[in-house]
DNA sequence: GTCCGGTTGAGAACCGTTGTCAAATCCCCC
DNA sequence: GGGGGATTTGACAACGGTTCTCAACCGGAC
């Protein structure tokens, strides 16, 4: 966020549109192809240490960060408060996350959204975002 | 968690029931009081500091961990991953918070239980739990 | 009062995340 | 094809919120 600085990152059409597709963003962004699930930037670390991409933390951090901000992945907390990242479609949706071994499953609910907008607007909130998130365990981990 | 430990402590009718109310522990819940909207637990550690009040800060923590877990409290997170706190009503709802004041509401939505019910089970997943809290900008801070 | 287990507090430890800054890299332009 | 300036990187330190440690302390039962 500096001043003038303006252009349209991302979401243009392919993740990291708009900025210098170095060797280690195109690893962080491929890194998150091999994952179905949301990972945290430490584990995405890990991977690329094991695939033998030497890719410092600090710039996993940036570019997760750069990524989140183009909409090209979503980032949530965990419980806990750490910050777990996940490439996604470009529609706004939710998750339901299976909370023992993460599996998710994007979901849409135009009722949410639209319940939400009232809501804020009956008691005059403007600007309004919201955050909504399920977690549940999964069929397979039921199971297991 | 360990294992055969088990009371049903707090949401008995006051807060605390069930444990000692020291007097650490009965400034934090007054401080809780004082404060109509989210606040951190070093914030409700200062709070008490200039009130006289001295506790110490993991005891600060402490407690607010426990009424969390009683439903005393609600507890969520900020973008950036920091905990915090408000007193709660006991039945179950959610949030709409002004993100510049921390100004809260209190809203419920069943259809909204509902439909996060109906989508885990269309997916099989059970144990339900979810997160949902609306950010926006309240008239006050608005006008301002 | 005495005893005992729950509780406290100061500080260290922890851990995810961000800042620092010199070195490496890339891209534009000549 | 080569220089030069801006961008990016990475090792490491620093940061901030939270939890752990453990000896001292306290509260309630008897």
């Amino acid at each position: 966020m500096t001043s003038t600085e303006h252009q349209e990152h991302g979401r243009a059409d392919a993740p990291l549109a708009g900025v210098r597709p170095t060797r280690q963003r195109l690893a962080v962004a491929a890194a998150l192809e091999a994952f179905d699930d949301f990972r945290s930037a430490q584990e995405i670390h890990e991977l690329l240490a094991q695939r033998g991409e030497k890719v410092g933390l600090a710039t996993v951090y940036r570019t997760l960060q750069r990524l989140t901000e183009s909409h090209d992945v979503d980032m949530l907390r965990t419980e806990d408060g750490e910050a777990i990242y996940r490439r996604c479609s470009d529609t706004h949706h939710h998750h339901l996350v299976c909370r023992e071994c993460g599996a998710t499953v994007e979901v849409e609910g135009p009722a949410v959204e639209r319940w939400t907008s009232s809501i804020a607007a009956e008691h005059g909130y403007a600007d309004i975002s919201h955050t909504l998130e399920i977690f549940g365990t999964c069929t397979a981990c039921t199971a297991g």
